[in-house]
DNA sequence: CTCATTGCAAATAATTTGCATGTAA
DNA sequence: TTACATGCAAATTATTTGCAATGAG
């Protein structure tokens, strides 16, 4: 688990330079998204938040994560299930996923030396990047049990 | 440029096995898409199938486009703009992406040693891999002249 | 007090689908 | 002829936005 205070400052700052206000929406729903800033849905992290505030309305968490991803303090993630997906924007420990494709269970894996040779790709084009994307969808160990058994 | 005959056969059995029929719409976005199949959206394929037919429907290319990425000839793609786009579905020349943040022009670029590296994290995980997603996101070398000019 | 924020509902945007009509085989 | 295909418009899905009411500083 990270650093969650130095997110907590790095949101904190973000909103004062904006000159933006915390509420106890706003509040609520940090909260709930730190307790397991692990590729949640917009949708589950409502339902999450809702338990505290059940009038909570979802364009609020629209808005909220909106604001976690411009501040830095989240990523957005696409997996193919038509839904964005947020997680905390961790540099110091970058990971990449492994996607089920039969149960959608998400794994994260760190590889440094692909990053290596990515850098060098990214190098050899002449860019300057800013973030990656590497996905492997496949069928995790589970689904190749459920999918195939011996029969 | 791969052998698209070899594409056109690809189809041709998926349709005979699931009996479908070919179209004077089916086959002009076909031979549309064949002309540059490099990660066009349906909009700009409409635009260039209505040059030879300006009935065609949006739904058609749609439905059309889904066909082809069932059959296996084109693969789907979302960068982050919203909308998919297509390209050739050419595992020969298995490439992955580099995207600008700035133009959001699309560069392909092939490394091997990445995808030996990514089988292996596969395999660590367990997991049988169906297709993967590598995408750099950053500026281009034009953009950089673009954004920064010496003042 | 002032201006950001909220909740709701309506608006978007991309994609999908129902259905009457057209058309391959 | 017999389904499959098409075009249109309406439906769907995820997300965004306008606006009046609320609330933070």
């Amino acid at each position: 688990m990270a650093d969650l205070q130095r997110f907590r400052d790095m949101l904190a700052a973000y909103m004062a330079k904006k000159g933006l206000r915390s509420t106890k929406q706003r509040d609520a729903i940090v909260d709930a998204f730190f307790v397991q800033p692990d590729h949640v849905s917009i949708e589950e992290l409502l339902a999450r938040v809702r338990e505290r505030d059940a009038a909570i309305g979802y364009a609020t968490v629209y808005r909220t994560l909106k604001l976690l991803t411009e501040s830095g303090v989240a990523d957005e993630h696409r997996f193919g299930d038509g839904l964005a997906r947020y997680e905390l924007a961790d540099e110091e420990a970058h990971h990449d996923h492994l996607i089920c494709v039969e149960c959608a269970k998400i794994t994260e894996f760190e590889a440094p030396d692909i990053e290596r040779l990515q850098d060098e790709v990214a190098k050899r084009f002449g860019f300057v990047t800013r973030f990656h994307k590497h996905e492997i969808y496949g069928v995790c160990p589970d689904c190749q049990k459920k999918t195939k058994p011996r029969r």
